[in-house]
DNA sequence: AAGTAGTACAACCGCACTGGT
DNA sequence: CACCAGTGCGGTTGTACTACT
């Protein structure tokens, strides 16, 4: 049995946006907040899907948005927590405030990727060119993940970002020089005095290779 | 000026996850 | 426990714009 699509589609418009569609979006939401993005579209007077109503909203119209060009810290923010944390867009987004998962995907793959490769290094890895290369055919043959390899069968939760929980996949996929060992402890393990973090240990990542403030030491 | 290639980004699609029943 | 609806996420596509020939 096949799930139900997510909306009428013989009556929902697509493609661009009107400035219409987005100020009855924007008014609407204005009006009774954020949620139940499938009955917004009809209760808007709108003839799209939920799905259009809140990436439209999310990505284009949300106020909180900083629109212009990426700063070169933001660049580098961005680098260094794809490095972490791979493509989790949402969750880089979560650390670049008014900034959307959406348009950081954009950017990664039209600027950013670019600009590794001429630095030599392979934006899926993060390794220089040559030696990513080298990795990928050992992995073709081993099945090989580099320093973490990951046994477990099914995916474990773990929190990072305030108490988001988000699934490991059974394998580590990304970054395979990175020890994304990540901390799995009871709620009073986590309550530890915080001492100054460094940036991998502020995102959860205690014993990464970048630590500097070695709070596990 | 016209045609073509490259780039940027908005939007769509399909799947996974979550919570309610 | 299974099922289902709603929502969120990541990958991909479509298209407008710009640069180049």
């Amino acid at each position: 049995m096949g799930r139900s699509p997510c909306c009428e589609k013989a009556h929902t418009n697509k493609g661009a946006w009107t400035k219409e569609e987005d100020d009855r979006l924007i008014s609407y939401i204005r009006a009774h907040g954020e949620g139940c993005w499938r009955s917004l579209p009809k209760a808007a007077g709108l003839l799209r899907c939920g799905k259009s109503c809140r990436l439209r909203w999310i990505n284009y119209l949300r106020p909180d948005l900083k629109r212009g060009n990426f700063t070169e810290e933001e660049d580098e923010l961005i680098i260094k927590l794809h490095s972490l944390l791979g493509n989790k867009w949402s969750l880089i987004a979560g650390r670049l405030p008014g900034r959307t998962d959406n348009e950081i995907k954009n950017y990664w793959n039209t600027h950013i990727r670019r600009k590794l490769l001429n630095r030599g290094i392979d934006p899926a890895s993060h390794r220089p060119i040559n030696e990513a290369a080298a990795a990928d055919q050992d992995a073709a043959t081993t099945i090989s993940f580099g320093a973490t390899v990951v046994k477990e069968e099914k995916p474990s939760t773990i929190e990072i970002f305030g108490g988001k929980d988000i699934k490991t996949p059974p394998v580590q996929e990304k970054c395979p020089d990175l020890n994304l060992e990540l901390r799995i402890s009871p709620p009073s393990a986590q309550n530890q005095p915080l001492k100054s973090l460094c940036f991998s240990c502020s995102l959860g990542l205690q014993n990464s290779k970048d630590c500097s403030c070695r709070i596990n030491v």
